[in-house]
DNA sequence: TTCCTTTCTGGTAACGTTGCCAATAATAAC
DNA sequence: GTTATTATTGGCAACGTTACCAGAAAGGAA
């Protein structure tokens, strides 16, 4: 133990100091049964006193394998993504991977350099929310046969994995429940006009229209940003300036998401009025705090948990490489009752 | 171009493409002045026609940057840190940067591993909330020179920089307003006892109590797990069996933390209890969606998105070499006025 | 004894990039 | 015209690890 530490201890010190080659070393540290029981033991002593820790960057670059996936998303903003982000914490840490997080803000421009990072940090696989079921982004995913699990939207493509809460469903029965308690003329506030999700839920509203024979108005169909801010501002003008929604009057409201219900509460209390006294509100992901807000707010629940840890396992498992077939994962969320719907039966 | 597109293209093929050398390549690829601009060009446009991307693997072992921060909190699921993480996240990809998310669950051991592992993955520096300020793990970043900001805590060492939401200020602020409103007895909810919020949040308890000449009842000091649950477990227990609190009336608690604020909502509605009717309630962070609750939440703004911002600049700084000094910031919170505390005058 | 496994180890090269230095060509200076 | 300077390039080695192969040592079977 002549020669001092060096600057960054490497599996070559290690090697001199226990007197055995590099590749013995590397053997060991990976726990190798091809290494004798008697040297690893030895040698990982010698690497835990030299306080040694691996070079992940090296390590990746020869081996291919990094144990890091990524995870891009659409709207760090938005509380949705909590649970998920959460969920995917917990199910990485139990097998040493990391995660590196994106944000792509809903721009394609964006999700591209996001994905180009992953593949340029070699992460073992991503877990997108794409902003677009038909992006070409997703194209590059599969080209680069990157491990990918879509989260959020069906993607356009074959070859790729996804778990998927549905939001055509969502949509439908919040839309029928809302139907059944004598709600006819319902204001759809959904996100903005390309996003998948929007036109998901679209589909299920009018599905569920329909179904009841009542004839949709375009009126009633609004696309909006997706924040807090936006759905207040949108609510407040439709009393300043009866013109955007016309002279059609409403006594419900479905929201794409929490979000914008928590905007019409709030525009509602600024205005006055009484939630569901004046106008029922329904929203859609059952995101933090909503079942705190007054009334609580009736939602859809999303499983985020769920889409996390499975989105997960689906992509350990095509890492491994012990399943090579696409996953196709499909979620219902379910009505929550609470009281941000008048009741009438 | 007869030689076809191997599997995965790198600066070596380019080269051979552009009929250069590897070296000139990676020179016109990184913006090296030392490179002919119109070879630059030219190389550039034949990367881009290759859909060359970098491997940020070989880069950042070979020149020992990547570009790359860690983020290790504490506590994934406390909707506190959403605001942070999203303004590191805003700041970061201002600068191409990319973040490595941890969660360390309050556990001094995870954050030791999550440490290594940064230190592993090479990163340029990590945003650290500490599990506790005196922790040996802080002693390993300063040892191996890895950048670090911590933010949450204010560490006990010297050559590390904050930014810090004085949570003493904060309780202090809590107190005093609560005793001005005519609250004598006031039951503090903190959090963990080991953790060091916990610590400096119960100062300022006390030095407020001190102020006004009111003495601390050890009874009136709770220390119970972050999280909602926790905090309606909790209160709910002290009216089932009211040993828990002794005798000891109380006109109104403080908290911690917003999600503690939340489980006693929870508790007071299970219970029948009325807020601020019965006793007032006041909170800390300043979470997503406590002003939409009912009463709204009075508590102490902390600037969260300043923590994020504030922590990305002294990184980038001392990552760019710009500024060695350590930079110590100290963040003052503000009351917000809403509505869950009693106002006597 | 010889030969064949099995167990373990060491050496070499490679992953894809960049730092460094030497070499060349082009230009300017004298 | 010679020399100094600048601009640009190529070659080599290295970052720290592991894949791969060859070979030594040990043990077992014949």
């Amino acid at each position: 133990m002549s020669s001092k530490k060096p600057k960054k201890v490497n599996i070559k010190y290690i090697a001199k100091i226990a007197g055995v080659s590099p590749s013995t070393v590397s053997r060991a540290l990976r726990d190798d049964p091809n290494a004798n029981k008697e040297t690893k033991k030895r040698i990982l002593k010698i690497a835990e006193e030299l306080d040694y820790y691996p070079n992940l960057l090296a390590k990746g670059l020869r081996s291919k394998r990094t144990k890091t996936i990524g995870v891009i998303l659409n709207d760090l903003k938005n509380p949705l993504y909590y649970d998920t982000i959460k969920a995917i914490e917990d199910k990485l840490n139990e097998v040493d991977y990391t995660m590196i997080l994106c944000d792509s803000n809903y721009s394609q421009e964006m999700e591209r350099k996001n994905i180009i990072t992953m593949l340029s940090k070699g992460v073992d696989g991503v877990i997108l929310s794409p902003v677009n079921a038909k992006s070409e982004n997703i194209k590059i995913i599969i080209e680069n046969n990157l491990k990918a699990v879509c989260i959020d939207a069906v993607p356009n493509y074959k070859n790729i994995n996804y778990v998927y809460v549905n939001h055509e469903i969502a949509s439908f029965v919040a839309t029928e429940y809302l139907i059944k308690n004598k709600h006819q003329h319902i204001l759809l506030l959904n996100g903005p006009y390309q996003l998948s999700s929007s036109k998901a839920f679209l589909k299920g509203y009018l599905k569920a229209l329909k179904k009841y024979s009542i004839k949709p108005n375009r009126a009633l169909i609004k696309y909006i940003d997706l924040s807090i801010e936006s759905g207040c501002e949108f609510f407040k003008k439709i009393y300043q300036d009866r013109k955007i929604v016309g002279n059609i009057n409403f006594t419900s409201i479905l929201c794409l998401s929490d979000l914008l219900a928590i905007g019409i509460y709030k525009a509602s209390h600024e205005l006055g009025f009484s939630i569901p006294n004046n106008y029922s509100v329904i929203g859609y992901d059952n995101i933090f705090a909503t079942e705190y807000l007054s009334p609580p707010l009736t939602t859809v629940h999303a499983p985020k948990i769920r889409v996390g840890k499975y989105s997960v396992d689906i992509l350990l498992e095509q890492i491994e490489g012990k399943d090579t077939e696409f996953k196709k994962i499909d979620l219902e969320p379910r009505l929550v009752e609470r009281g941000s719907v008048k009741k009438i039966s």
